[in-house]
DNA sequence: TCCAGCAGCCGAAACGTTTGGGCACTCGAT
DNA sequence: ATCGAGTGCCCAAACGTTTCGGCTGCTGGA
């Protein structure tokens, strides 16, 4: 048995298959009687009829199916809020997403695209594994696209990032407010746009309170734990009247080696120490003692902000100049602020 | 300007598009001189024509798309490697997947799946966040499904599960290999397969080795951190001859709560007690000083299993019966195992 | 010379929709 | 009676494939 069709809708209710159509899509410039479109609903009710989607899009030229196209929807624990957040912006208009976990292989993730490309989808959402600068696949050319926590080295590409340095600094800010002074920067050693937006970001909230960041305040080590922890030790094992009171680590691991740390020496948290974290990985932050203070990354916000400025242009019919956003990253509290010791 | 078509390609190669998608799809029954098959395939190699996938699906009634429905991909760290499982699978055999994030709510998660085979996705995947027995969503009767992490309270419906006890006995086999005696099983209190499996597991394990597991020797607490802490707590907290030496956490964050109740109370890992967690949680597992010693939930085979077995019942013609399928959980070595003190 | 058989190719229908163009009525005005 | 303007509905083409059932024209055997 097939599905039922609008045929059979149409066989059942007795009108043509174009009325059914009509009806069933609500044509604004058709005049149809109510007793006809009670009729036709019943049927339709009657059958259970809906449409077949690939029919559908095949003739309308439009396949209400997005495509979502990253490197890293398996290894990143944050993937899936991006994901959840497009999923529901496609969702809330009528669309769904498609997943393409493309390869390192530049090759192969073009292919990929064209595999897409071949399925109709209407818009593409490129994303990246974490915040950065790059070119666009080839492949990507002539289909509405936006670029995820990336932005293009050419113009022309609609894109969004977070707001690192915003970030950084509420992050600063909150230590500063709890009356600290001095205060480090464990930061990355990568040269990538989270480290140096996010220590502009430290100076910026620093100098907000007329104070600077000294050579001997800041760290730069691989981001892991063991980075953070290096970093830590590196800023706090001195007297306490040069050490830091405050710490922000570039991110939640890191922040998890500067527990570490603290604890090798003797350190209370946040009485003794007070440490801010990145990323508000969940895993993480809640599961440490204290829980670990945190910035949140947006991306679910970044997710419906890719869609729907996706299908904005997908809907206009001319061509849109791109956009560019930054989202910001809110403070997330939990228990690793505290008042300086003394 | 359109996407090259049949139409195109058989212009441009003086013969008929059904020649020309003879050529294309390389009929077995048809008889074609390798002059034609060269000239279309230069006249499409030329115009770079690829099928428009939407209406291959409509004619041949199968649209090469299968549908991945869970409750959990934004909220699980886990979900990303099953996600990859079934993709890759699905790409060696030429389909696609189709992300749907069902909502908690059971008439919007059949209302999600009818939209799914209203896009005519050949069959579809039903992941569930964590081990579970479930009955399917009435809207998956009638499509082919396989069920992911989970078990159908009805039979007739093909699922794979982790093999809990398996992967309980590595670890406690571990301890044991390593000349502990007194181990400890700190579980979660939740009353789900995962929980009693594991501890069967255990039991199974020590009784291989002519032990029991005492009653005070095992713990049950919510599965976090903090549950960790308290069970580990209750059962180190003792004379050092009654003393567990080895302990087996259910699962990486209550195995991170041991570490801190470890370390509350003096003791070091591994030197003073050994931990095994459970999961495989590399955000955890890998951070935690020492690295520590786990359980890997098969998430990224399940995937593959799941898809591999949707695909091969989609593609026999008669109904095949259901199948079956417990995947191992591998032992991944870190440091927190040593020999026990003394 | 005829015809069967076959290699090589193609027309047209079908998959299930949407939609431009138009037909057959009715009704009120002339 | 005739006409014009609506109203209510439908035919048929189109979207881009696949595939059934042929149709040609050549070859070779009788």
């Amino acid at each position: 048995m097939g599905r039922t069709t609008l045929r059979d809708v149409a066989e059942l209710s007795g009108f043509s298959v174009t009325t059914v159509s009509y009806v069933l899509n609500d044509i604004p410039g058709k005049r149809i009687p109510d007793s006809t479109k009670e009729r036709v609903q019943a049927a339709a009710a009657q059958l259970a009829y809906t449409p077949n989607r690939l029919a559908q899009g095949l003739r309308r030229r439009r396949s209400d199916t997005i495509g979502f196209v990253g490197d890293h929807v398996a290894t990143s624990p944050h993937a899936g809020q991006s994901i959840q957040g497009a999923q529901d912006a496609a969702a809330a208009r009528g669309s769904i997403l498609v997943l393409m976990n493309t390869g390192a292989d530049e090759d192969l993730e073009n292919r990929e695209i064209r595999e897409l490309r071949d399925r109709q989808v209407d818009g593409i959402v490129y994303a990246a594994e974490y915040h950065r600068v790059l070119t666009p696949p080839a492949a990507l050319e002539g289909i509405p696209t936006v670029l995820l926590d990336a932005r293009s080295t050419e113009s022309g590409w609609s894109s969004v990032v977070p707001d690192e340095a915003g970030g950084a600094a509420a992050a600063v800010t909150e230590l500063l407010e709890h009356g600290h002074r001095r205060i480090a920067f464990v930061n990355n050693e990568d040269d990538i746009p989270a480290s140096s937006l996010r220590l502009d970001g430290v100076r910026q909230a620093l100098a907000a309170a007329d104070l600077a960041l000294a050579p001997d305040m800041l760290t730069q080590h691989p981001s892991e734990a063991r980075g953070g922890f290096l970093g830590a030790l590196t800023v706090l094992d001195r007297p306490a009247h040069e050490r830091p009171t405050g710490l922000f680590c570039f991110n939640d691991r890191m922040a998890l080696g500067a527990y570490q740390a603290a604890q090798e020496l003797g350190l209370r948290v946040p009485q003794d120490v007070s440490i801010v974290g990145f990323d508000n990985q969940e895993l993480i932050a809640a599961s440490l003692r204290p829980g670990l203070t945190t910035v949140a990354l947006p991306h679910y916000d970044m997710g419906r902000w890719a869609v729907d400025t996706l299908m904005d242009s997908i809907d206009s019919t001319r061509k849109e100049r791109p956009r560019y956003e930054t989202l910001p990253c809110p403070l997330v509290r939990r228990g690793s602020v505290a008042a300086p010791p003394g």
